[in-house]
DNA sequence: AACACCTATTTGTATAGACAGCAAGATGGT
DNA sequence: ACCATCTTGCTGTCTATACAAATAGGTGTT
């Protein structure tokens, strides 16, 4: 049975100013949380903007408070929304970070470790899918897709050789992008943030092409990171990551007690 | 100032029955959350055990239900319990299942794919910390650590070397263990729950010696997963496990709605 | 013995009201 | 102009109460 009696009844009725058409019996704070988290996704709400305060949701939804705090704190440990008592609640910051591997911006993580950061875009074009790319990009095989090829360089020496299949349904300007300003990770993840995201991690020997590309002995292993990113289903991007062993290594570090760990 | 008119002055008094000493104005929701994941953390309730009543917990602190509510819930986000409407709370199965990477446990990873499993121990032995070991378990150097070698094989194919180093001083009993029953890392996991894990990843080349305890090419590369555990900032034990690149691979997947992603 | 029904217990969700604590702007005195 | 104080708006927490829904066990009828 659904709700039908008692001041829970109001459920679908408030439902639908949550503009949730089916939702068959979701719960309150889940719709609001939703809302939120979805007009956020969506670009509305943009990074640092100020939401609403949990008054005027109330007023907007016609619930009671408690049912408005409960989702905003569930969207605070989900690191979407930042809230300062006193003062409102803010949409967070890029949370790209830290979201398995805590990989994601080389650029950043070399600069804080006080070294000196340079990409060389070696390839922007569209190709025409193979079987690999079409089937995880979600498109027909021999369907044109961008694709990208650079190198990172931590002081000089190569320390990633990026290799990039993008979707161009889900962002048809990638090639247009100047990308001697920003790479093509940050522009992506500024223009399409995504919801999910897979992490593959292999052991792999270098092509010759790539020890070449990478300045290393094609002789010593490299780890091989596939990443794939998703919104709201669709699938983004496809990007392999060859690192020489040598000169990089990922590492996590997880405490159950919710804190960060300083290492 | 602190809380000292109004309903929440109990704070204190309060504070002395979930047996917080300091606690210098915590949240009464905190300090539950607190009490019992600690009583979990020191095994007084093992998991799969059934904790109190939300009716029981709200008596036995003097708190309203809601309050504990919170508690409970907080701690199913965190994976230390599990609730059934209509039946309790337990204290959740192991959790080391996908702290960061979804490895830990090999033989039921292995068997989910219908293969099937098995463990061959090669050395349990007490040996001397060398400088790293005695670095990573926080011993002096030349104190004498447990030390234990096994091969995990995949229908009957080696698929990883597993070289493990545990602090005697939390684990005393380590090579009293029977190991042809349970694997070190069960064990451990049983005995010490841990609530802080460390991974490094590093691509490598086997030495002779590991290509054959491995049955592989010794010029096929390999994942070397590096793992440290600590309860309460104590270092429980280093491991070292390798893996050959073509038969084993990590893979992490995660979704910003909190969902698990289905595969 | 099998089945339908009822009831206890327990968790899940929602509400209204209250107070504390933080931060920033407004106010007023010197 | 500067400083202290008051006011206002917002988040954080706690309470008491209520109804819903899931589950397990007991009861009674057929």
């Amino acid at each position: 049975m659904t709700r039908s009696a008692s001041p829970v009844a109001a459920v679908k009725i408030r439902a639908d100013k949550v503009m949730r058409v089916a939702g068959g019996d979701v719960a309150l704070f889940q719709q609001v949380k939703d809302h939120i988290a979805s007009k956020i996704q969506d670009g509305f709400w943009r990074a640092g903007e100020r939401l609403p305060t949990e008054h005027e949701l109330v007023a907007q939804f016609g619930i009671s408070r408690m049912t408005v705090n409960r989702a905003l704190r569930e969207l605070v440990a989900q690191g979407r929304i930042v809230r300062v008592a006193g003062v409102g609640s803010f949409v967070a910051e890029q949370k790209p970070q830290s979201t398995l591997l805590q990989i994601v911006n080389l650029a950043v993580e070399i600069r804080q470790r006080g070294h000196d950061y340079a990409c060389t875009m070696l390839v922007v074009e569209r190709v025409s899918a193979t079987l690999e790319v079409a089937a995880a990009l979600a498109v027909r095989t021999g369907e044109s897709v961008f694709h990208s090829v650079c190198v990172h360089l931590e002081d000089g020496l190569p320390i990633q050789l990026e290799d990039r299949y993008v979707n161009p349904n889900v962002v048809p300007d990638f090639a247009q992008q100047d990308f001697s300003q920003q790479q093509p990770s940050e522009f992506l993840v500024r223009t399409v943030p995504f919801d999910e995201i897979e992490h593959v991690v292999d052991a792999v020997l270098p092509t010759a092409e790539q020890a070449v590309r990478l300045q290393m002995d094609p002789a010593e292993p490299c780890l091989l990171l596939t990443r794939r990113t998703w919104t709201k289903g669709v699938p983004v991007t496809l990007v392999r990551c060859l690192h020489p062993a040598s000169r990089y290594r990922l590492g996590s570090r997880y405490s159950a007690s919710g804190n960060p760990v300083a290492t």
